[in-house]
DNA sequence: TTGGACATGTAACGGGTTACATGATTGA
DNA sequence: TCAATCATGTAACCCGTTACATGTCCAA
């Protein structure tokens, strides 16, 4: 993945300022959920961009204001291209709600009023994302290609995934109608007598 | 998240190696999708947490082998009930694959047919991921608890979802049923004059 | 006139991976 | 006997964020 790619792949769509980019990544990130780009790996990565010819600079006005803005070499055309052909990265995710629920267990590890709580804060995240996400969908000022809207659909089908699981999950958390712990060797409870053991 | 809460829940379900617990997260991680890691981070973190008091270490002979086995001690096993009530991070996603198709544009960025190579790849790592998952389900060896196999629930919705999708978006992108680009501002038009125009 | 969005940048730090180094045990 | 797996560790590096520094323009 990499920042480079993000920064060539924005300015594909219009000729953009390091500022400028962050605000795009930020917005379309969000349907994307590509979550956001910090300046301190904006700027000198656009310098460094630029010092390759990956992409070149000029100075504009935008609405009276001096930006420095960058477009796409020859060279960055190519690059984004090359980048499109290669076999993508498998995706990573790290969600640390679920994370935690791997190491729960009801009535030893974990207190389920605080999952409960982590549930319905969660609940509330991916509905507004929805939200947004079909504002999106029906305003008439946001450019998306074929293909991207593709992608966005996935986001969306994957929201809606997910709210129906965090529905039914709490459902079973407030009606303790939780699945049997499989033990099969017995280890969560040598584990929870260890626990009750320590000092 | 940091892996410092990873090694202590995998050392809350038994007392285990550095070594072993790279094992058991590669393992483990496969259905919870977290990935890896690498002995580079877990033993000088193991080092730590003894120093911090969070694990403690004893000699033991596993199958003939010597290995350093860790525990938790009482700090430890606060540490990680402190933590499980503590707000979970908002999940963070990278998916190049997404990331690209944001920026591919039918016959003007990106070739269709690789895109296509690229969905299929997908589409095999998922399907075997799914088969990991029920095999992993009907096992009678795999310790689980019951919240944690809540969690295990949406994997197995995801990995369906994503299956779906892959499958919806394969064939639009074979039979030409593609979404209408929108472009209201014209941006992409400029865009890919912008290209055809760069020496 | 002042706070907030616009706009660009750097230096220190952090949390991880990669690559390297080492050695024991086991099964083909 | 030799490759693979088990097992532990360190040092260099990478890629990013956080915090800091600086300045402009506009609207309330």
């Amino acid at each position: 993945m990499s920042i480079k790619h993000i920064l060539l792949g924005v300015i594909s769509w219009y000729p953009a300022s390091g500022y400028g980019i962050k605000k795009e990544v930020e917005y379309k990130g969000r349907e994307q959920s590509w979550g956001s780009i910090s300046y301190g790996s904006i700027y000198p990565q656009l310098k460094k961009l630029e010092e390759e010819h990956f992409i070149y600079c000029y100075e504009a006005q935008e609405h009276g204001r001096a930006t420095k803005v960058y477009d796409l070499t020859k060279k960055g055309w190519d690059e984004l291209e090359s980048w499109l052909s290669e076999t993508p990265q498998q995706p990573i995710v790290r969600d640390e709600l679920r994370m935690k629920m791997s190491f729960w267990k009801a009535g030893h590890l974990g207190d389920v009023q605080h999952l409960i709580r982590h549930l319905e804060q969660r609940k509330e995240a991916s509905h507004q994302m929805l939200e947004h996400y079909k504002g999106w969908e029906n305003n008439d000022i946001s450019m998306i290609t074929d293909i991207a809207a593709l992608s966005m659909e996935y986001t969306n089908l994957h929201l809606k995934m997910e709210l129906e699981w965090i529905e039914k999950t709490l459902r079973r958390l407030r009606e303790q109608d939780l699945p049997t712990t499989k033990d099969p060797n017995h280890l969560l409870e040598k584990a929870y007598k260890r626990k009750a053991q320590q000092i």
